[in-house]
DNA sequence: CTAGTTTTGTTGTTCCAAACGACGAAAGGG
DNA sequence: CCCTTTCGTCGTTTGGAACAACAAAACTAG
């Protein structure tokens, strides 16, 4: 909140950028951070010192670059000391990890829940499971934070799921819960919505790496979406912004379930690839697949269907690229699965429909993550606190941080 | 672009922050700087002591606040020392402003253009004798910046209006040709789209003040919009974000000039109240107000069109809800003088179309400067270079600055 | 009206993180 | 082999923010 750039945050805004920039691209020498960063040899120095004492990065060898002069350390982001856990809660399973600075993924667990165990009671007795049992597995790793995305619409500031229709939620405080039933109460708990962390994601090291501005379609059940402004996510008055699925496209279109009517998600959601195919909505995703199986195999039907889709699809990315003139557009889940399908017929729509300067720099391209974007981006989420301070890691000897000196006085 | 917090950085960004806050509030008390820059006193002290050395501002009575205890210092800004100019180039007239810190108007001149007198080398001829005009007359006062409103698609980063459609511009690369006609070539020019322009002005101290998320929509001949994030423009990669009037509502719908069918613009632009009045298209916002001394006449007809256009309007506010979350909706332009007879229709769409937490903190209400927002927001942008780095503008007499320095020594 | 309280501005000093300069180290080029 | 280039390190400098102490300017209480 405070602006001023005072000592203390002038530091660790230094350590933030210097982490941010090894953390993006996993390993960087010094002299690329001296650069980058406009700081001193010495300062570089210093700072790099400070983080390896905090056990966040370690100093390997040397880059042998093929242009003279001596060759600049190597900095690389450490995974052993400190990691978060992230979840993905989906309707049917739940996927849980240990990841680390750097973003690579030390441990993966995929979790089924039966039909009876997928209520916010049930949810949270699995996720307090999970992180219990990583956390006893983590051993020396401290475990700094948790993320979790659900397909929902869920206030930032708190973690308040609004409403999660595909999983039956309503006015679910899942960050207050969980808080309090976590062994640890000083880690952050952050619950993101799945397209504004699948955006995260592809925007760190995904389809959306070097871009300031972009934005993440999401298809699942219904249809989300992420967006990066400036290089940062933009969340809106109380984090509930990105719903684009529910942007009207045609006023007198088929009814939605949030009220409206003719909403995109109506358009392009599952619903609507069923109706063309003349399937019945089983509102399961699997059924998405046996479309796109049918599409490969040279099913006209459904290959007419997809197109379709597809048209309708270009409409909002057209809308997308006119409001938020972005470096690219991110289809992801069912949308960057049938990618080949769908892209002809969203770029014809898109030629048509969007100002040609907007369009001229807006690449369209499928999701890198695939079905792991938001879990990679719930890591990158519960990150942000290390991120953004990595004073919060306490230097190994010295009583210097802020909870080792209250553990000592207490 | 360097992202480290160099000592020169902090002093400056500090320099900014406190100009910053002070050209917002207009006046502000030392002790409520220190409170919300998190700085010490005396740290207030000296950098408020090197603005006033500057010429940016003047310390002058105490607040004499109920409270015990000594009252604090006002700070103001001065507006005899620095000033920047902004135009509103319009079809038919330009409006033209000196405009100083604080966001104080000092003179304010309109000129009339006859039809053979809009092109861009004409506008050009106009504006330059306007620039020309004030510095001859600022006396004492630099004038550090210009900034110009023009309703087309502009780049942010050089001023190239690609496209002017109510002006008959295109391709016309006006920052340039304006710098160099400019008799002081180190003067910041700067082209902005005037939705944009008018979202800036609504938000530093209109309509929007406060907020940190407000989309501003823009209802002229065509429909345009400005958004602020996080308390920042919105862009977009090359500054063309916002252009929301593109926004497709549906697809089938009218053609547009942009080649799209269905735009916004096409359901709630001037074209298509005229059809729903019968009237013919004269392409003049003044039949604008036609139909709105009609209405205030207690005419049914455009009663009627007026509700018809605001039901439309509302659908677009709607999405605009859903994707952006904004605290505020700001209605300007035609819509802002219309926004009694608008009003109820758009909040009936809005209701039933916007998802219920994001519309519970929308407030919908009319622009606050009326067709001044964009010559408002013209001086918001020209002086931002000076407000960015206050040391841009030399210490009297201390030959510390850069250019006096290098004035001295060649 | 006076003494006490509270908040603020000022001044001199301290402190600390970044910058600087010099040196040795580690490469490539001839 | 020496020269050039670039880099890391160490000791020192520097500049700006913080701190402490004091005086000033209100309000409050008697």
């Amino acid at each position: 909140m405070p602006k001023g750039a005072n000592r203390d945050r002038v530091r660790r805004r230094n350590l933030s950028t210097v982490l941010g920039q090894v953390h993006r691209a996993g390993q960087l020498s010094r002299s690329a951070l001296t650069t980058s960063t406009g700081l001193n040899r010495s300062t570089i120095g210093t700072l790099v010192a400070d983080l390896e004492a905090r056990g966040l990065v370690s100093e390997g060898e040397t880059a042998s670059t093929g242009s003279p002069g001596r060759p600049s350390t190597l900095v690389r982001t450490r995974g052993d000391r400190v990691a978060v856990l992230a979840a993905d809660v989906q309707v049917s399973r739940i996927t849980f990890a240990v990841i680390s600075l750097g973003g690579s993924v030390h441990q993966r667990i995929r979790i089924d829940r039966p039909a009876d165990a997928r209520g916010v009671e049930a949810t949270l007795v699995q996720l307090v499971d999970l992180v219990e049992g990583a956390i006893a597995q983590a051993g020396r790793t401290r475990i700094v934070g948790v993320g979790i995305s659900v397909a929902g619409i869920v206030r930032g500031e708190d973690g308040f799921v609004h409403l999660a229709p595909n999983l039956g939620w309503r006015d679910a405080p899942l960050g207050a819960l969980l808080s309090e039933r976590l062994p640890r109460p000083d880690m952050d708990v952050v619950i993101g919505n799945e397209a504004d962390l699948g955006a995260l994601a592809e925007h760190v090291r995904g389809a959306g790496a070097g871009t300031q501005d972009m934005v993440y379609v999401s298809g699942e059940i219904g249809v989300g979406g992420g967006v990066i402004v400036g290089g940062r996510p933009l969340a809106g008055g109380s984090g509930y912004a990105g719903e684009i699925g529910h942007m009207v496209i045609d006023p007198d279109g088929p009814p939605c379930h949030c009220g409206s009517n003719g909403c995109w998600e109506t358009m392009i959601g599952l619903g609507a690839l069923m109706r063309h195919m003349g399937w019945a909505d089983s509102g399961e995703r699997a059924s998405f697949d046996a479309v796109l199986r049918e599409a490969a195999a040279g099913g006209d039907r459904a290959r007419q269907a997809l197109a379709t889709i597809g048209g309708h699809l270009g409409v909002g990315v057209a809308n997308l690229i006119n409001i938020f003139n972005p470096q690219r557009i991110v289809l992801g889940g069912v949308f960057g699965r049938a990618f080949p399908h769908l892209i002809d017929a969203v770029r014809t729509e898109v030629d048509r429909r969007s100002l040609t300067p907007s369009r001229s720099m807006s690449a369209i391209t499928a999701s890198v993550f695939g079905d792991d974007s938001s879990l990679l981006g719930a890591g990158e989420v519960a990150l942000r606190g290390v991120l953004e301070d990595p004073t919060t890691v306490p230097l190994p000897d010295t009583d210097t941080d802020t909870d080792a000196a209250v553990a000592a006085g207490g």
